[in-house]
DNA sequence: CATTTCACCTGGTGGC
DNA sequence: TGCCACCAGGTGAAAT
């Protein structure tokens, strides 16, 4: 479901509500575990600590826990603010697959289908994990034991013209392919992969080593740009996406091609064509992408 | 090794 | 209304 926009929306709304908040319980629900964490020993590992930091990798959620609240951080006397500059012991990590939502809510909001997890918060708030096709995964890491989470591929947002080109080159699998390849970028998924190719005037089948480098480049700089006013826009609700609060985002009404299979192009009025390439649905022009 | 296909899940939609 | 096929924002394991 989310991509990076998506994420990025959705880290920072949570960011917002919950950081410098500590967690008091968390609860587990579910028939399978969607943990890549087993449930018991990541909520022995949550509760208590405090909340210092919420932000996004690739598309992946991070928050930066510190210290439970029962360990010798007391003795320091450090009020909330100084612990939110001390340094993360732990992270928990949250991927939302293609329907999960991360929510932060009151405790007596009504608990929707599909709850795996709910954490409740000492200010009385309740971050939720709501995921129906389970796609989703929740992971617990101490910092003492792992290095900090970071995303394996190259960030969309702040990649360098030549770190771009350098990714793709020698590549002998199509252009859209190497876009949602989460270990080349990290963050690109079938709608801003669309969406960025059509920007860039580029066919989903080209191969990613055959481009030249002025359509890496522009590829790059349709990319930033797409990904950036989705940011803006909240993201892109196609059918269930939501933020922190529930609301959905706006970036669907600026769709080019994605979904608009047979509608004409907005800038040449050709029918949007589709096709399936890396097992995913693809939309382009045939007129404006070449 | 690089690339492609498929299984993993539930729910919504549209055709008959 | 019911049934069925198909579609969906992602990802890693298995196959090629």
């Amino acid at each position: 479901m989310p991509e990076l926009p998506e994420v990025e929306t959705i880290a920072r709304g949570v960011n917002l509500r919950v950081r410098g908040d500590r967690i008091v319980e968390v609860w587990f629900g579910g028939k399978r575990e969607p943990f890549k964490t087993p449930a018991a020993r990541q909520a022995k590992g949550l509760e208590g600590r405090s909340i210092l930091e919420v932000h996004r990798t690739g598309k992946h959620i991070v928050c930066e826990l510190g210290a439970a609240a029962d360990r010798p951080l007391d003795q320091r006397g450090g009020s909330p603010l100084v612990e939110c500059a001390s340094e993360p012991s732990a992270q928990w990590i949250v991927h939302l697959g293609m329907t999960g939502r991360l929510l932060v809510t009151t405790p007596d909001a009504p608990v929707a289908p599909h709850t795996h997890a709910r954490v409740s918060l000492m200010s009385g708030r309740e971050l939720r994990f709501v995921d129906p096709r389970r796609f989703g995964r929740l992971e617990f890491r101490e910092l003492s034991r792992n290095t900090g989470f970071l995303a394996p591929g190259a960030d969309p947002l702040s990649v360098t013209a030549a770190e771009f080109a350098r990714l793709f080159h020698g590549r002998r699998l199509a252009i859209k392919a190497a876009l949602l390849n989460q270990k080349i970028l990290s963050g690109v998924g079938n709608i801003y992969a669309d969406e960025s190719l059509f920007r860039a005037g580029i066919r989903p089948r080209r191969l990613a080593g055959r481009l030249s480098r002025a359509e890496l480049e522009g590829l790059r700089l349709a990319l930033g740009e797409v990904l950036r006013d989705a940011i803006r826009l909240g993201g892109s609700s196609v059918s269930d996406y939501v933020d922190a609060e529930g609301a959905r985002g706006f970036f669907q009404l600026e769709h080019c091609v994605y979904q608009r299979t047979g509608l004409p192009c907005l800038r040449c009025q050709t029918p949007i064509r589709r096709l399936v390439l890396a097992g995913r649905g693809t939309h382009y022009c045939p007129q404006c992408q070449r």
